[in-house]
DNA sequence: TATGAATGAGCATTCATTCAT
DNA sequence: TATGAATGAATGCTCATTCAT
């Protein structure tokens, strides 16, 4: 059980340790997070207690707190974890070669909705769940997260606009209403909505047009003068 | 809904005394809401002890289980609040002189907003987040509010469908992903963008140009085949 | 519902109005015990409510406590009752014409089970439950119903004991162990010994015979000298 | 039940540490239990709260929970240690080599009322109040004490009555009224009969006595036929 | 006298967190 | 660093009792 690091001699203190130590302390940290998704998911985040998490992941009571400060540090770290397999930067970059905003958009939807059915759909109800009732990690995960995304997303949109590719509306609600959208779509779903399962891989395509080209008939008497 | 008393000139034992204790006791259970909203939406659901509530509503603890089972049958009582508050299929039959899609839906986006920014936020944010994670009151949600509203907004879309008001496209969906825009968007605002209050007043036109027209610009080279 | 007692003018305060009243009082109180000792053999005594017994007696909580000065006064009652049922003076000048001893509390006995057995044994559960632990009720019962049995019984044992119908044996434990006998049965049967209430009807020859004549075989040898 | 630590040179892991667990958890039952013991028997079993017992005990109120499943399972803790003190086999065997039924019996009577008396009375009395009321205590009792003992004494009765020492009477009642009357002279001593404390030496004699040659003066007139 | 709504003290139990080993 | 026993504050809920009507 003692692992004599000190036997090692040529391992200088600060370094090559420390970042041995870091791996093992991210490892300890992944693998009580992954006991916190896995409870948290099945009974949600207040009846989920910290023995609970302790047995999922092995180990004892303690131990959880040598790497989280506390209960809702654990739904912080989900957080965390969330948003870096999120990579949303990473995600647009990619897609910058798509020859149009169309296959753009159904792309990156395509991509977003992959990502969500991926991970568990319940560990996205307790973490929103707690997220709007939880003013400090509403603030960090409008921070690190909700700001971010904007900002980089407007530049987007706005190039769009300049571009004479989208019309001249409204940016920052379009680009509001467009994850507001998706993000009203899961909620639906978690709440029991089946139709939206139902049509999940027709979604992406749907949603890109509904977005770019409305599901109004457009004839010149309906139209807006 | 109207009692009028006075129309009564023969009294029959276990009628107006009856209804008297009926407002009585509604009187009381709106109270209890009311302090319970309050409190609610300011420490959030669990959080806050029904102590807190009584001693909001200037009344003792014992009294609360009176008239509610259990804490949670608190929250119940203002979904059921709120839903009445709505009268959703009141809004929709109220609009139908309308004379195009587009206003119709304006006017109703307007209503909808307007409604919601009368309540307060705050409580919004602490039903859906125990709706979210409570199954019980999820289902009572989906069941009372949830699938009813479906149910009526889908003869409307139908309707619209048939007579070429809008393109023949998934409906199910485009039902689905308005009220998605809308829920998504308030969350958004929970969370803390301050975009969405800014916008608020644009908001009913925008999204209905944004769900008839899109905010792609047409052409041919662009539009798909 | 209103009882205009003041119209009866031949009737005089304090005679014949008081009984009345003290036999509505009676009866009242008659009436809560009566479902007291339905819901306290159902449910037991600390679990039953005080709201339990004034459903079962179709009357208000408050209603009892005009009666009853709170929830032990009914066991108290109840064992009033129990107490006044019993009648054992009477019963034993009912049997003082029996001819011999062996007669006599055969007779007596019967008649002291098959009362326990038309009684519930679940009442006397609780009753006794209720005695062992709560000092109050213990010693009005000691009061009220042991000493003066005993004082009672004493008389016969004496003059049994006089008459050389009995051995000169230690007095006060004979009559004693006599009904500790019937006590433990009673227990043993309670705690859901099968054996006893099969054997029921047997049980007041078999302790007749016991007592007065011992299940020993008697030798010389062994006969203690 | 003797644990020779040091008889173990080869330690194996799991075994001397986990034996050493097992004792500290066992002390800390006994710990518990007696401070239950002591303050159920001063305040009987429903007034005494978790909190009472732990300020006996010396410890948390949370403490207990990690020992009791409950408040219940403190009564089982100390029916069981009673019990286990019992070890009513052992007495009967250890009284095997006594020569005739009247030691034999004599001996049993002395030592089981040593055993009672020097326990204290008070906590049988909350025992036994509460097993004649909760109903999975009484049927725990019956299982492990109730049916075990009688099983075990019939083998005697049938071996006496066999043997001819013991009239042939009824023996499954026979050997319930014995302890129904030990049982029921104590039930009369808590209730406060002081007759009883008294003549405490004088019991197994008396009752020996009694059961075996009865107190009726035998004579050819009053002898049943 | 009957009612039953209001009361609020009281309690078993839970569980996040600590800390000695 | 890991452990898990100990902690004790915290709280939902019950129910005997009161009292205005």
């Amino acid at each position: 059980m003692d692992i004599h690091l000190n036997e090692c001699s040529f391992i200088r203190r600060g370094t090559i340790k420390d970042s041995i130590q870091e791996q093992l302390i991210a490892a300890r940290r992944n693998q009580i997070l992954d006991a916190a998704v896995k409870v948290f998911a099945t009974k949600g985040f207040h009846p989920t207690t910290i023995k609970d998490i302790a047995r999922e992941a092995g180990i004892a009571d303690g131990t959880i707190y040598n790497y989280f400060e506390n209960k809702m540090a654990l739904i912080l770290g989900i957080l965390d974890r969330l948003n870096e397999s999120d990579q949303r930067a990473k995600d647009f970059s990619l897609l910058n070669d798509e020859v149009n905003i169309r296959s753009f958009m159904k792309a990156y939807l395509r991509h977003r909705l992959a990502l969500l059915k991926a991970d568990n759909f319940e560990i996205f109800r307790v973490v929103i769940s707690e997220i709007l009732v939880n003013k400090e990690l509403r603030e960090l995960y409008y921070q690190k997260i909700f700001e971010p995304t904007f900002v980089m997303v407007e530049q987007y949109f706005q190039q769009w606009a300049d571009q004479h590719i989208i019309k001249p509306v409204n940016l920052k609600l379009a680009m509001r209403a467009i994850p507001a959208m998706v993000l009203g779509l899961i909620i639906e779903h978690i709440i029991g909505d089946t139709a939206i399962e139902a049509e999940w891989d027709a979604l992406p395509e749907f949603l890109t047009d509904m977005i770019l080209d409305g599901i109004g008939v457009t004839n010149h008497d309906e139209e807006k003068p």
